[in-house]
DNA sequence: GCAGAATATGAGCGATCATTCGCTTTTGAT
DNA sequence: ATCAAAAGCGAATGATCGCTCATATTCTGC
């Protein structure tokens, strides 16, 4: 039942010109992705475009989808390396500043590659291995929950799992849809006013009442 | 230069016995969507599933594109009939009430066909006609903003449309996400807290204090 | 500088799929 | 009953794509 005579160990990689032909194929896939389409990216193509052949990109990746997982992966690792890194000094901060900055960063993290991240989002299918997508928001889900019980007693909410999932998902869609759907949102100005509105409705919801978040010129002037 | 001597008039359907032809074919895309997956609905497929011929499909559609075109188009029109007709008496009502409404109707909304709702919002590329999809949002956008233009002197923000976007945009992602990956949260009973919690964070955001929202075991009893 | 392992090559095979078109069947008006 | 238009048919075509494998090139330890 041995049945294994010429096909190569699919998969490793060990020597130096190896990894730089994994990284062309990778740097490949996503411009391919960025350019194209989905649809368009074909491995022939993909390897043509990397400058190798179909036969060495089969000897690392098992087929597309395998390579669109690692630019995934490519993708969220830069992304998670901006969140990890401006969200440490954040844990000791109370609701209002730390929620202002997690906002802030969410934005910042969906300007690191917005096309690769259009394309990721509207065009993958998530289907198969590519389901993997959605791990990605476990960890700033756990971040945040780990902020909120170390912050109980400022908060008005008791199920921090549901307060957890209710922040995050908030203001993922937000920065998301306004990155990707709102144009006029995309100037400076506009998305300071917006990270500024996100953060307020989550601190109200966290807290209940809002006092000292007043800002940006959406908050309305009663002369009472 | 006249070019369509034997090229049918594509996209036509008078009699009625192609009228039903034309509904099997989409029942019939809409089912091998959710049963297979958008990757395995092909056009020969579909018309078999339908039980016609692949001529006949071309005779009304253009290609497989159309074809998911007309399954969104069908699936949002059901959606919407749910939603207009539990809207209409929103109106008149104040935020607190009219936002759980919203809220409720939202779920609502993502249980008229579940499983078609995931496989169009995981598995449809958004490309060329596709991109449709987002034109869906437009109308409840806009109806909430009506709502809010409405109701203006209850409210605490001054920016209608930011107002909206971030109501709209949080209670579709919200209940989204709270349908297609959180398993826990299908009971009803869950789904009777998220609910409330929604309702809560927007009617926060939206008025600066909910007093009186207080219920669903998720508020804090705080007994000083 | 040599042997064998690692890596790279790309023409080609097979499968799938979208789409066409000459033909038959059904329909409806006369 | 007749006939032209409408609707339906499906084998056949051509294009694309994923993937393999026999072969060639490069690297590494000795």
């Amino acid at each position: 039942m041995a049945r294994k005579p010429l096909t190569k160990p699919r998969k490793v990689a060990s020597q130096e010109r190896s990894r730089s032909t994994v990284d062309a194929l990778v740097e490949a896939t996503a411009r391919i992705l960025v350019k194209d389409g989905f649809d368009r990216a074909s491995t022939n193509r993909i390897a043509e475009v990397a400058g190798v052949s179909v036969g060495s990109l089969y000897q690392y990746f098992p087929g597309k989808e395998a390579l669109v997982v690692a630019v995934i992966e490519r993708h969220q690792q830069e992304i998670m390396q901006t969140v990890r890194c401006e969200l440490a000094e954040v844990l000791a901060q109370p609701v209002e500043k730390a929620v202002r900055k997690l906002v802030a960063v969410a934005v910042k993290a969906h300007r690191v590659d917005p096309k690769l991240h259009r394309v990721l989002a509207e065009q993958i299918p998530r289907v198969g291995k590519l389901e993997k997508v959605e791990s990605f928001n476990r960890e700033n889900y756990t971040l945040f929950r780990t902020y909120l019980q170390s912050h109980q007693d400022e908060l008005r909410v008791n199920d921090l799992e549901l307060a957890s999932f209710i922040c995050v998902t908030s203001i993922e869609a937000l920065t998301h849809n306004a990155m990707l759907h709102n144009p006029k949102m995309l100037s400076d100005d506009s998305m300071e006013t917006l990270v500024e509105e996100v953060a307020c409705l989550v601190t109200g919801y966290l807290k209940g009442e809002q006092n000292g978040v007043q800002s940006a010129g959406s908050r309305r002037h009663r002369p009472d």
